[in-house]
DNA sequence: ATAAAAAGTGAGTAATCACTTACAAAACTA
DNA sequence: TAGTTTTGTAAGTGATTACTCACTTTTTAT
């Protein structure tokens, strides 16, 4: 991976968070990255790749934050820091995890993107576990829920310009899920 | 509006769902709904105002759809309509609730569609008076939760393919809101 | 019946965009 | 250092696309 090669990718990432895939052309990523046109279609093959090429650095990172949820060892500590990711991902990377979100309904990446990766089971897996372990009766439904409370507070700290009061919401879900 | 009106809008409609805004030539929109393209400017002026016609439109269901809410009495079953809300709108009419969720994504309807509509602030206003009579502690933070949770379920209503055990996971979380 | 307004057509058109190509500079390799 | 591969550029190009315009047909009003 030469220089250019990363300033394309953040630039392309940064503008397809920013304007969307479609409505990004690839000449003002070039113009942004400070490079030649045809480089992007040199190192990248096409639009396609480039994108193909920033899910990929996705899913290493989602792969990491799972792997950091499996080293825990106590349940509650497993679902309070799946509760918390979202907070810690935004807070980190903020339009890097809107572009994955947004992709999630853009036609071309939905199929692929959705099939839970190896990493995502994994976590499933554990979390049904845990909540096992706490003596929940439906590990397999209450593991669905908290996956909705995901989607759904990532979707609040995505949309809302400013997100008041993060961490009261994030104390109160964690409230829902007592030691 | 004339009928060739309303086949311009349904067919952009079900294209936009399918394709995407961005992707989807007027060309397109005009040869499957059997009129000349020249029309489509005619009416809407240009294909930002076709989708502007499209969101009024989602936005007097979501009206419709609010007041029914509005209307039940018990504070449990306001809960529990909210919660059926995703699975109804789903089962009725898919593409035409998967287009406005995905739309929420597409940086230029972004910021005045997430401003909650006077129908939607009415029912969260009902759904906290509702949580306040059932006795809990923190109306407002129970209020947002459920909203995520309506975000979730939406969410995985539109993007899972065959969505297993609706049913199911509808009725469990009725289950977290008893009566 | 006739004028005026509205609905509808279809052939452009200018601009944009993803991608190619011919070539040059730089970095490796022997 | 000579040869080869890789990285990079600049100037196209053909296809696509949103939108216009001159025109015809249909509807409405008087």
């Amino acid at each position: 991976m030469t220089e250019k090669q990363e300033l394309i990718l953040v630039t392309a990432l940064r503008l397809f968070a920013e304007k969307g895939f479609d409505t990004t052309p690839t000449s003002l990523i070039a113009k942004e990255a400070g490079v030649s046109e045809g480089l992007i279609f040199r190192h990248f093959t096409n639009k396609d790749g480039l994108m193909d090429a920033i899910v990929a650095m996705s899913e290493e990172r989602l792969r990491t934050n799972a792997e950091r949820i499996l080293q825990l060892t106590n349940p509650i500590d497993q679902i309070h820091a799946t509760l918390e990711l979202p907070v810690k991902l935004f807070q980190e990377e903020r339009e890097f995890w809107m572009l994955q979100f947004s992709l999630k309904w853009q036609k071309k990446y939905k199929n692929q993107s959705y099939t839970p990766s190896p990493a995502q089971l994994k976590v499933i897996q554990a979390l049904t576990d845990a909540f096992r372990a706490l003596g929940y009766a439906e590990p397999a439904q209450e593991v669905k829920v908290l996956m909705m409370l995901l989607d759904g507070f990532s979707h609040q700290l995505a949309l809302s310009p400013s997100p008041e009061s993060i961490e009261t919401t994030l104390a109160f879900l964690k409230s829902k899920y007592p030691n």
